[in-house]
DNA sequence: TAAAGTAGTAATCGAATGATAACCTTGTCA
DNA sequence: TGACAAGGTTATCATTCGATTACTACTTTA
């Protein structure tokens, strides 16, 4: 009745709850023992398969970065993009719009960018906003419609880490701003 | 030779104290010790004089959100300012670069977002976020233009907690975002 | 100048945390 | 089958952290 796993599939789970885990608190809010109970080990095992706390984070953070990076990717392959139209923005942000709905990767990747005192954790930072960026870019679009598209996704980032989408009704101001970050996309917010 | 000081006095310090550590590595990662240390006081006097770790960051976190509504309301009463011109935006924007300067201001922003696991904390953020929100939109523009200078302010503070300013040179891709990112106030992020 | 209030510290505590060591347990294969 | 490797745990540790208590020292005032 022991639940006996592969090294290599515990791994992926270990990372999966560490992500869970992770996207609530952060590096420093969240211990290893947390990230051990939401994947039903024990904590020594955690420490030991990935040897740090910070280098299980390094190897959250990077999945979350590659992920979203990933998902512009397969967009941009799926059908020609042409910076001038609009709708071609839409369905890039539509892509990140949907992963609101996993939104540990989000969250991860946002708390990876705030905790930037760590020097390697800032340099894994540097390392995925460029490759996102990278990514955006190869459009052929201009600086300045890359840099106001990552923009609007750091927005949403912090909006959500708020939890305005839950609050929309009982928020003045903050409500016309929600509504008119996430857009069609608001659903998928309040949505769990 | 003691150094003795009113009670008001010594609360200020401690704030500014706290302001620089929780900059540096948000509510979860700064310990009362380390704003004791910057403040030159002992870790219990911290305490004792706000309570909680958690009501001092509280109390930090709104003076920051406040100063930088406040830096936006002063331009607007500056001078008149029209939606529709570019340079009016400018001088909103160089309003928000001028805190880069500060530095501390932006970053205990960015992390009051990002610890909004904590309820408290979510909530003031949210606060924070109307507030300066608001005063954004008071100039009457449209919910979108507001939306759009939000981000780009939410960019600035992620590039700013990754350093990427400081690496501008040795940043492929990430180099042309950050120059586009802060623009003319590129020196001021890079300086101290 | 004594008393009362205010500013501040040293000592200490219990709980939590990341990490280590030692051990157990299940599967595999000569 | 028995030995060895791979998966996993229990027990434990040294630190660290936020918080409390009890105390000291300066300042004001009557």
């Amino acid at each position: 009745m022991t639940p006996r796993m592969s090294a290599g599939d515990r791994r992926e789970q270990i990372l999966e709850a560490a992500a869970r885990a992770f996207a609530r608190q952060g590096f420093h809010g969240t211990t290893t023992d947390a990230v051990a109970r939401e994947a039903g080990v024990s904590q020594p095992y955690v420490v030991r398969m990935f040897g740090t706390k910070l280098e299980l984070f390094l190897e959250v953070f990077a999945q979350a970065c590659e992920r979203i990076r990933v998902a512009f990717a397969d967009v941009l392959d799926a059908a020609p993009f042409d910076p001038a139209r609009d709708e071609d923005w839409d369905r890039l942000g539509l892509a990140y719009a949907e992963l609101i709905s996993d939104r540990d990767v989000l969250q991860v990747m946002m708390h990876g960018f705030s905790a930037g005192s760590i020097e390697e954790i800032a340099a894994a930072g540097r390392r995925g906003m460029d490759r996102i960026y990278a990514t955006v870019a190869s459009t052929g679009c201009t600086q300045e419609q890359a840099r106001d598209f990552i923009a609007h996704g750091m927005l949403i980032n912090v909006m959500l880490a708020l939890r305005a989408p839950e609050h929309v009704d009982d928020l003045g101001a903050l409500g016309a701003l929600t509504t008119c970050a996430f857009g069609d996309a608001l659903p998928l917010a309040t949505a769990q």
